[in-house]
DNA sequence: CATCATCGTGCAAACGATTTCAGACTGGCT
DNA sequence: AGCCAGTCTGAAATCGTTTGCACGATGATG
């Protein structure tokens, strides 16, 4: 038997309507009345009924995250940033996790919404027109994704791909690779667009190879096609890409970055845990889902605001011993 | 402006009584007015509203879970498990991650418990003090860990660590460290115990190193102790931890397994990625996770079964290539 | 001193479902 | 024909909040 408003209000002589008041309106009752409804409902350990207040007022205090594979370790540097925020704010976090399945997307999306106030999705698989038919019925803001006016977070993937280049090109490297990601993901289609661009008389050749898988297993594929490239430095879609290009030049006996310099793309942990550990462009896991939340929350506040809800976070290069001086062939 | 019951009820010309019972106590309506409601009810895509539902019925059809580092990559397939397993019943999931505080989990558990009907408890941190009494307030089942008779999945710890000594002792070694985790953590003084007794008389010394935080980091920190030690093999606390060792061996030039085999604990994903690849002891994390779920279904539906309520998973050792010969010295 | 805001509070009606209870109808039995 | 048991349905109460409205008290104003 939980304490409820009654029982507050009892304890503290007042009508429920009060304490309601007092604890969610303090300015609309007396210091005083104020008073003795706060030390009540301390006493008594009160906790307004979620569910109750959701019900009339039509907010859960919920928000949902939907990701594409938690298993995938860009993700959950991302859940934790919306986590915390989250927490910061009194709302709780349902989680859902898609398998990588962009058809089952749009359903989590519905099932979630009505059980929260928004939603944050998480590199969306889905396509545009589900993407802008669930963006019309709930609240939504995207992260690493961006489509037409729907609220999104992104990453600077174009600054990031220069950082990359400078960096490859202080080396030496004049003929490099690029390993695509998936063809449906905008993150894909950017970095590759960046580097196209980047790349254009500079002197530097581009060879673009694939689409892979998004994992490990895509770089272990990627990998002999990169060596047959002649290229002496691989961008990869990703860390685990470019893992997996690392885990299978090592069985191949092929030197790190002696013979071919590897960039991958996030940051994620496992990057410096491998040797030779990996040089990257690292995009900021937590702080992308903190700005999501905080997006989301204002939008709730003032949905006029979604026009503008655009914001785009900086990436940053990391340099660590994956990547070395051109060999002079 | 949602579709609510009575929208159903006026479209199916019956009462709302009529349409509640008619979706979810089927047999009390007759079959043809039965129709008739779902008819109208899919054709206006109605969904009940939960709060409301929760509300009368005191269920939520939410569980919370509750981690302490999603980073930690043994989590995310735990959590995995989690999801799939509730939504195949139809809960939600609400996720926190409590940062490695002990401190905070009994907070969390108690700020969460008001909006879900049970909590899965993955790898508490949290005294046993404190643990029995969040148990005693809110259905709990834990994960890896044992405390008296509160609702629990573990893993055959002693069957892993026999694998892995079997293991090590028909590749020659007779010397062996162990490099502990986190003096609080259940599954490390299992996992230590297991060791003496399995060692014990069979010819085979050990050495006990640590104790080490459970991270990568831990690992490194623990590598010169271990070189220190002389012995041909060595089993970490879990996997995270021996890659820390693999790092910094490579670094110091020692080479694995040629000089010193390397054993972890969990089968994270990382485990395959790296080379050599590492030999451990898998704990199945997606089943864990649902057979947490599994109890705790179990447990809301009939609270009497609390008393037999503890599962043990097997553990299966993945012979990678971190483990060979002992050097013949 | 009458009038009028203003303020603080309580009453009661919501919110959207479930569930108890009682009534209407059917059919079987005496 | 009368009665009873059994089915099916609807009315109304309920869960724990929030909130529009009305009311009384207070203080300011002319």
């Amino acid at each position: 038997m939980p304490v409820t408003i009654k029982d507050v209000a009892r304890a503290a002589g007042v009508s429920p309507s009060t304490v309601s008041r007092a604890l969610t309106t303090p300015a609309l009752v007396q210091a005083e009345t104020r008073l003795r409804v706060e030390r009540a409902a301390a006493e008594l350990g009160y906790q307004p009924n979620r569910a109750a207040r959701g019900l009339i007022t039509g907010r859960t205090g919920n928000i949902g995250l939907i990701v594409p594979d938690l298993t995938n370790p860009f993700f959950p540097g991302v859940v934790k940033g919306v986590q915390s925020r989250a927490r910061e704010s009194d709302f709780s976090v349902f989680l859902a996790d898609t398998d990588e399945d962009p058809t089952a997307e749009a359903g989590l999306v519905r099932a979630l919404s009505k059980q929260v106030d928004g939603i944050v999705l998480c590199s969306p698989r889905m396509t545009e027109e589900d993407l802008r038919a669930v963006a019309g019925e709930t609240p939504i803001v995207m992260l690493n994704r961006r489509v037409g006016q729907i609220p999104a977070i992104t990453i600077d993937n174009v600054d990031g791909i220069r950082q990359a280049v400078a960096h490859l090109a202080a080396l030496g490297h004049r003929r490099i690779a690029y390993v695509a990601g998936p063809r449906l993901s905008w993150s894909n289609r950017e970095r590759a667009r960046a580097l196209r661009s980047v790349t254009a008389g500079s002197g530097i050749d581009l060879v673009e190879i694939g689409n892979f898988a998004p994992q490990f297993a895509g770089g272990v594929a990627a990998a002999d096609q990169v060596l047959a490239a002649g290229v002496t430095a691989v961008v990869a879609y990703n860390d685990l890409v470019a893992l997996g290009l690392l885990n299978w030049f090592a069985t191949r006996g092929v030197k790190v970055p002696e013979a071919i310099s590897v960039m991958g793309f996030d940051d994620i942990v496992l990057s410096q845990m491998v040797s030779p550990s990996l040089t990257t462009v690292a995009q900021p896991q937590e702080p992308i889902g903190r700005a999501g939340v905080d997006m989301l929350l204002q939008l709730l506040e003032d949905p006029d605001r979604a026009a503008v809800a655009r914001r785009e976070l900086p990436s940053q290069l990391m340099v660590r011993h994956s990547t070395g001086h051109a060999p002079t062939t």
